[in-house]
RNA sequence: GUCCCCAUCGUCUAGAGGCCCAGGACAUCACCCUUUCACGGUGAGUACGGGGGUUCGAAUCCCCCUGGGGACGCCA
């Protein structure tokens, strides 16, 4: 909470760290990241969603890397909410986010904080870059400004704002009545701008390519982009990992950093997830939203593991834990590139996690599941037990409680299925079981002895038995070893289907 | 159009000049195990986009081309 109050007590320009003249401003990760104890202690990340939807895949993985970057490092994780644009910015979207970070396991150790609670803060430091002469007021019009744009993109141009109303070029010229300025930022002319972007590697724009971005609407309203420069300087963030949609605001970003005389922090762009074919992830790929898989019955350890898996690499390692993670995690094991989203690949995560989670918290896993299913978790077996048989062959906890249904549930008996395997011989053995199911040890061994002992007194293969008694229990021809099964429902309700199926069929 | 970024199997990647006629994983196929379905085991096919350099030697360094992606807002 440390910063909503000094946001809004409205810290002065001298409290900011002040840029080490020697290093001209320049912060690189070389520096900042192998330096001693001390220096890693006092890494600061933060992630910065904009509240306009739920938190989507890419989201979630820039987030990830922010975390466990600042985790790795013993550093400090910040939650920033970047509601600035009041049009598009929802409270339900801020609750589908941190719903998202708390599902994912994602703590902050500081905020949510929240731009529209920081207004005056950013409008006193607008008020003193105007007064410095860092930024001006900008009086062409929005129809200007399109033709302008029109005229250049025709002449194969950049478009870019042309100055028109800088003080040197505005001099004696009066604001025409009725127009609103906006503020723009006052960027160098000449020379460029470059970082070293901790996993892109040296990245230079000339300032020649840069305009005066505006950094106050019309209506007074602050922008992203100073917005952004404002909180990472207030919150002394040290490293900014975002997404590599941002590597083209990073220049203004840190010449805004520099005039207001502040050292900018290291910057990591992480690449985009693209969707399955290639293309830009959306809606029309299908679940998008982080919490959509956690409806779908994925395990929040798997999608971390998935997720940090798809652009970073640690050698071979394909399955681990979050400690592992945070143990390995660094930014130079993620790659540049762009990468693919993959379901297969998903789903083959989230099935080792739960082959690898001890049986009785797979179980508590299950258990809402269940119930979404519509089973009784308390009418049947331990959801443990359950779990153990199932996780070798279910993929999601979804899947899980489907396959779990009959151990909750009497099936129907499929008896157009009975009545093909049900033949005279079949039906005789069936009953042979259900009769000695009675007074048999109910354990997995003594059951699965019982079955093949009736296989071979009645010169059947132990699957001819098996297989009849499998789709008579459960309604399916698909389960685990039926001994298994069996010897987790209870003695009378095996033999009450058993019973109910002979006599459907 | 202009600027920025990227480029190893279908996909995610290992690889930071010789250990690589390229390793792992998912997916695919085959075989084994087997009480069905799975799981597991074994094996197979499949990649350094193209062209120039540098070097005794390049997947690794440089340049060009091509192909992808991003940005160019009084959105974030």
């Amino acid at each position: 909470m440390v910063w909503v109050d000094a946001g809004l007590g409205l810290p002065s320009t001298q409290q900011w760290r002040r840029s080490p003249a020697s290093a001209g401003g320049k912060a690189t990760f070389a520096t900042m990241t192998t330096g001693s104890p001390v220096a890693t202690s006092m890494i600061r990340t933060r992630f910065a969603p904009s509240p306009t939807g739920y938190l989507h895949l890419g989201g979630a993985r820039t987030a990830l890397f922010a975390w466990a970057f600042a985790r790795h490092h013993r550093g400090t994780f910040i939650l920033r909410i970047e509601d600035t644009d009041r049009e598009r910015s929802t409270p339900e979207a801020v609750q589908a986010i941190l719903d998202a970070m708390v599902w994912l396991g994602l703590d902050a150790d500081e905020g949510p904080f929240y731009q529209t609670q920081r207004m005056d803060r950013y409008r006193a430091v607008l008020d003193d870059m105007l007064a410095r002469g860092l930024a001006y007021r900008d009086y062409m019009t929005s129809a200007e400004l399109d033709a302008l744009r029109n005229e250049q993109m025709a002449r194969g141009e950049k478009p870019r704002y042309d100055g028109r109303w800088r003080p040197e070029n505005a001099a004696g010229r009066v604001p025409p009545p009725g127009v609103a300025p906006v503020i723009r930022f006052r960027n160098p002319d000449a020379g460029s701008v470059a970082w070293d972007d901790g996993v892109k590697g040296r990245i230079e724009f000339a300032n020649a390519e840069l305009d005066d971005l505006v950094i106050a609407r019309s209506d007074g309203t602050p922008t992203y982009n100073f917005c952004v420069v404002v909180d990472d300087a207030d919150m002394r963030i040290t490293h900014v990992i975002r997404g590599d949609d941002h590597v083209n605001n990073t220049p203004r970003q840190i010449n805004i950093f520099r005039a207001l005389g502040l050292a900018p922090p290291a910057y990591a762009h992480v690449p985009t997830v693209l969707g399955e074919d290639g293309a830009k992830l959306s809606k029309r790929h299908g679940a998008v939203g982080v919490m959509e898989y956690a409806a779908a019955g994925y395990l929040p350890e798997a999608m971390i593991n998935f997720l940090a898996r798809i652009g970073w690499a640690h050698g071979d390692a394909e399955i681990f834990s979050r400690d592992e993670l945070v143990a390995w995690f660094d930014l130079d094991g993620i790659s540049p590139a762009p990468s693919r989203f993959n379901a297969d690949k998903l789903s083959w995560v989230n099935q080792e996690h739960m082959k690898r989670m001890a049986p009785e918290e797979l179980g508590q896993r299950l258990v809402p599941y269940l119930a979404g299913a519509g089973l009784d978790p308390a009418s049947g077996p331990q959801p443990a037990a359950v779990a153990a048989l199932l996780r070798d062959r279910a993929t999601t906890l979804v899947a899980m409680a489907d396959a779990a249904a009959y151990f909750y549930t009497r099936p129907t008996a499929p008896v157009d299925k009975l009545r093909e395997i049900l033949t005279p011989s079949v039906r005789k053995a069936a009953a042979d079981v259900a009769q000695r199911l009675a007074v048999v040890d109910w354990t997995r061994d003594a059951l699965a002895a019982l079955l093949k002992a009736v296989a071979t007194e009645h010169q059947l293969k132990a699957g001819e038995v098996m297989m009849p008694v499998r789709w008579l229990v459960t309604g399916s021809g698909h389960t685990p070893a039926i001994d298994a099964v069996l010897a987790l429902l209870p003695r009378d309700e095996v033999r009450a289907r058993i019973a109910s199926g002979l006599a459907a069929a």
